[in-house]
DNA sequence: CTTGACCTTCCAGTCACTGGAACCCCTATC
DNA sequence: GATAGGGGTTCCAGTGACTGGAAGGTCAAG
């Protein structure tokens, strides 16, 4: 399988696939043109990574939990902690979120937008 | 008043305050030795984008802010666009992580998280 | 005169790609 | 055989918003 192919049945661009092999997720082998070889294999891990990052993972999780896919005596204990850990970073940026939701909402409400200058959005984020 | 006075004032790191004037944020004056010197202006300047950062405003956004914050002529109608376009941001950026919030901690909770090896989590992320 | 805190510039790294240039390979058609 | 196109390859640079660190200049106190 080309890249062009594993592009698209794993749903991944071409480019982000050869970032993958620059930083060592995937190990495609090479055909006598250059060209890369893909696998079902090498299919299932990008697969895996698109899925992993999709639900926010970053790279060095994506490579522990790909290791813990390969690994056939893991223990599903240090998939979920690392799932657990990431659940608290995903909590905390929706926290973060709805802090700035609020309080720029409260702002918009106050704002009467219209040709005046006179602004509560302004004088917010001026005040000291 | 030197860097280190207005980073402690606007509660900016003294890099992060050289990087803003890099970028054409801020240009305060300098002294015969060559080191910044703030007045108040630059302060407040600071102050603002300091708060515009904090409800999440990208750099561009905060260029435009300032700029209407300076206009005496500016019309409020300008400003509550702007925010309410980052409002809209925000609220995708809150959807996105609701969703991977929901998937995840349904994986999370369907796992055993044991010694064996067997784990949900892994199935969903590897299944096509 | 030295110490230490403060200031300066510049370069590199972060994260996860993404765009573009320049070039090679393969197949099909004229 | 020439050519056109749609693959593929590498490498370099840029994104956003800083952040860390090195190497060195400045200033006030003891």
């Amino acid at each position: 399988m080309n890249i062009g192919e594993v592009s698209k049945r794993a749903n991944l661009p071409a480019k982000t696939i050869r970032y993958y092999e620059d930083v060592g997720l995937i190990s495609p082998e090479r055909r006598e043109n250059g060209y890369r070889e893909f696998g079902e294999v090498e299919l299932n891990k990008l697969v895996f990574i698109g899925h992993a990052r999709a639900l926010g993972f970053g790279m060095s999780e994506c490579r522990d939990l790909l290791a813990l896919y390969e690994d056939d005596a893991r223990e599903s204990a240090e998939v979920k902690k690392i799932a657990r850990n990431h659940l608290v970073q995903i909590e905390e940026k929706i926290a973060d979120l709805q802090r700035m939701h609020g309080t720029l909402s409260d702002l918009i409400s106050a704002c009467a937008g219209d040709e005046r200058p006179n602004c509560p959005i302004l004088n917010q984020l001026s005040a000291s």
